[in-house]
DNA sequence: TCAAAAGTGTTCCTTATACACCCATGT
DNA sequence: ACATGGGTGTATAAGGAACACTTTTGA
């Protein structure tokens, strides 16, 4: 608590000497749970050891390291807190409340993260101090009873579904729940568990078809007719070069388009 | 790339001691200049006063102190660095490459930040070291023959031109580059600057109309029939309370619905 | 032969867009 | 009277949702 910042155009000819929050990253790593009757979009917490609010399920988090990014950050708190590696993972939003960690003054940069269920057990499976939590109505259905998350992770997950699904109206299982090739019904089930609701066949189909390539291969073994494996279209390849908009129809003078 | 780290627990203990980037806020504050032939959207800039990168036109910016919020440091440095008090910002992204600024360790939080012509004229109409940079194609027309912004700003400036073009995309005005009271010429005209593209009147109105609430005052003087004055519908008033979707329309097994 | 799932054709309806027209005002 | 801008009705096009139907497999 300082008080010796008079002169703001000083401030540029060195750091030194310079408050710092401590800057951590918490991550809402989502996953689909298939166990239940329908898949499910859902959470990954951990418990948290010794220390602050010892023994809470919470988000995976991490205070960043020196000269770290934030990305990395992120990756690292999943890998040491879940037992996760190399995930990818976006920036959401910081949450600066200076009052938000009775610890310090701490800046939280939310992130959200994807990552397919085989992946999620096959690393996690072992560990007791780690739950998918499946998402209802925007909220967390906590383990043990729990109430609420600690901090503000409850904005975070809130952030965290409402990009997801913005994600998810746009593109193909953008977060790679999926193999590279799957069926349009493994496709939309997973989407349908993102938005949670009902998408019909048929449209669904032809909204993404423009953005999946055929393989030629097929499913087989379940009932009835076997569906093509199909393939995520990156957007870069498919995208028309955009034209340029410097010069558009601007001129809205008609004067020089009457004459 | 250390290997040392077998207690992820022991960091929650107490945060003395754990290194803390210098954070940084850059604004993009942005207005509708109405002096050339049509309204521009431009990007506020000041020259940058003795201290690193000296005498360069550059975003407004500043490090946030202690036990400050973000939001608060970049209204300061908007008010510091172009004299224009009480602006209202928002977060955009958090730039984090660890060698960004070569003074040492800063993460930068862009925001993005609207004033009217008016408000901004008759703050800095006096100083000489605020310009009004118009975007042209997704970059900045910068003055002098400066040829870039320092550091990473002319990405701020993309993910800023980004930014106002959705939220203009959907409802009018929500930047207030207008009084509260305003014509649909006036809106129109708005949000062509915004979006630097024409738009169709007859279209523009329909689709602005369920997001205005008509004033039943006419305006008068100009040319034309008097057009009438509109107020924005605030969101909240309007929006239909949304039913909850946490038992909705979900059993797709399709048994209990034929029995 | 039947049930289940894949995939397509078609209809219906909503929505966006452009065009046309009338209205009200200042010059 | 005429030019200018405000505002609305309407025709056309485009897009999405729903239904029906055919195809192909396993049981």
């Amino acid at each position: 608590m300082e008080k010796k910042i008079q002169l703001p155009t000083s401030e540029s000819h060195d750091l030194q000497g310079f408050p710092c929050p401590h800057i951590a990253v918490d991550v809402a790593l989502m996953s689909i749970d298939p166990r239940d009757e329908y898949p499910k979009l859902c959470v990954l917490l951990h418990r948290r050891g010794p220390g602050h609010v010892e023994g809470m399920w919470a988000l995976p988090g991490r205070f960043v390291r020196e000269r770290d990014t934030l990305s990395n950050t992120a990756e690292q708190a999943v890998a040491l807190k879940l037992g996760i590696q190399g995930t990818n993972v976006q920036q959401l939003h910081v949450f600066d409340d200076p009052d938000r960690d009775p610890r310090g003054w701490v800046m939280s940069v939310a992130h959200i993260g994807t990552i397919s269920w085989e992946r999620c057990i096959e690393n996690t499976h072992h560990l007791r101090d780690v739950f998918a939590a499946p998402i209802r109505d925007h909220e967390l259905d906590l383990p043990d009873g729990q109430s609420r998350l600690p901090y503000e992770q409850r904005e975070i997950v809130r952030y965290a579904v409402k990009e997801i699904r913005r994600q998810y109206s746009l593109l193909p299982d953008p977060g790679h729940f999926l193999p590279d090739e799957f069926t349009l019904l493994q496709l939309r089930e997973v989407h349908q568990a993102v938005q949670d609701d009902e998408i019909k066949a048929d449209t669904f189909r032809r909204e993404m078809k423009p953005n999946l390539i055929p393989t030629g291969e097929f499913s087989s073994g379940g009932v009835g007719k076997p569906a093509e494996l199909y393939r995520r279209r990156d957007r870069s390849s498919s995208t028309v070069p955009s034209l340029s908009r410097s010069t558009r129809n601007r001129r809205r003078t008609p004067v020089e388009e009457t004459f």
